[in-house]
DNA sequence: TCATCCAGTTAACAACTGTTCTCTGGAATT
DNA sequence: AATTCCAGAGAACAGTTGTTAACTGGATGA
């Protein structure tokens, strides 16, 4: 059951959105250990202590971000990995969806790339935690495939933490071709293409 | 030959160091772009404008960090790859090392993974261009291997990279696990073990 | 020996930082 | 209608920042 929220309640949120949104779009050019508090409220244009209603501190700013970035992907994850087709399908399945996602939502991306080791600790262990929880849901996905049959619980974990670094890697590979002509995109779809193909020829063979 | 430096020289490239030094210690807890100039100098115990006796900028600085860190590892690199023995004995060799090496230079591999994606531009900029280097080198060291008769050179550089990349995250795995039990390093050691033998096997069959 | 060089110093600049306390005005509750 | 609540404003705090200009004194080269 969704309860309407005051107009009061709906104001508050959306002025935490105002500060999301002024956050991202500030982390394109900068770390977050060095975004100032007041440099976020000036983006937003409200006074400073308007942020203490809000957030801690700007960790916990990223820490929020980090949510919201990571949070809603894990339903599309699922049904990306248990989707029914041939390898070389699903391979360009899934390419195709991490470059839509990044089209989409670069400033997200550049901020996960960026932070996951980046200098604020509550931070890294967010994204850690994320990326966690998307390897074990990838593994239960495998864990389903005929083809992980005979496998170990360890080697699923394994090769899903190798999907999950392999997704991230392409990610980044697209952020930085983001203005790029269409031919280098090309490249790196071709390259991502030709990993994952290497992986799962090994995956098939990992039994023998 | 090597010419003997001048005291003044001397003096000078030892300053130099000192900012590196304290540069890479400052590093642990925050993002490069977050690095103050004084906070740098104040760290060497050295007046803020020395600092630009040595650097134009703390983005200099960076440059010249990853320089120092992944500079004088290529020779490393190579030897690595070409080793001999069998496809086992060449997994656990390359991992020993990778865990020595972040067991040494813990800072140094903390940087690069910081900054690989940081929000200093240059910085990226040389790094990338490092791991490039990298990148041709594994892949000309791979040329040699028997096993690469019948491989495109594309192929090639995307396996390479791949190396590379797994490479990097392992060792940030390690360093992750710098302060945890012998238990948990042995942990990271048989992950990436294990993800490099499912390369392998995948490299093995790739021309089937 | 003497003039030149130059790594590092000192002082000062306006601009910026996070955080505190007090206040306000409209929404929420009674 | 009267009261409580609370998101945001305003002002002030001591400290910090990068950069400038003019300097000092020991190493360097003629």
């Amino acid at each position: 059951m969704s309860h309407t929220l005051g107009i009061r309640q709906a104001q508050k949120q959306k002025t935490r959105q105002a500060f999301l949104d002024a956050a991202l779009a500030l982390l394109e050019e900068q770390s977050l250990s060095s975004l100032g508090l007041r440099e976020v409220t000036r983006a937003v244009g409200v006074a400073p202590t308007a942020f203490y209603r809000h957030f801690r501190s700007t960790a916990d700013l990223g820490v929020a971000l980090v949510d919201e970035a990571l949070g809603s992907l894990h339903p599309m994850v699922r049904t990306t990995v248990s989707a029914t087709g041939d390898s070389e399908e699903r391979i360009t399945r899934a390419i195709e969806l991490i470059a839509r996602h990044v089209d989409a939502y670069p400033a997200h991306v550049r901020f996960i790339a960026r932070e996951r080791h980046g200098g604020v600790q509550p931070v890294r262990e967010a994204i850690r935690a994320q990326l966690h929880r998307f390897a074990e849901e990838v593994k239960s996905e495998l864990a389903n495939d005929p083809e992980a049959a005979g496998w170990s619980d360890d080697d699923l974990l394994m090769l899903a933490h190798l999907y999950v670094d392999q997704m991230l890697i392409t990610a980044s590979l697209f952020l930085e071709a983001l203005e790029a002509p269409a031919q280098e995109r090309e490249r790196v779809t071709q390259l991502a293409a030709r990993q994952l193909r290497l992986i799962s020829i090994g995956r098939s063979h990992w039994l023998d």
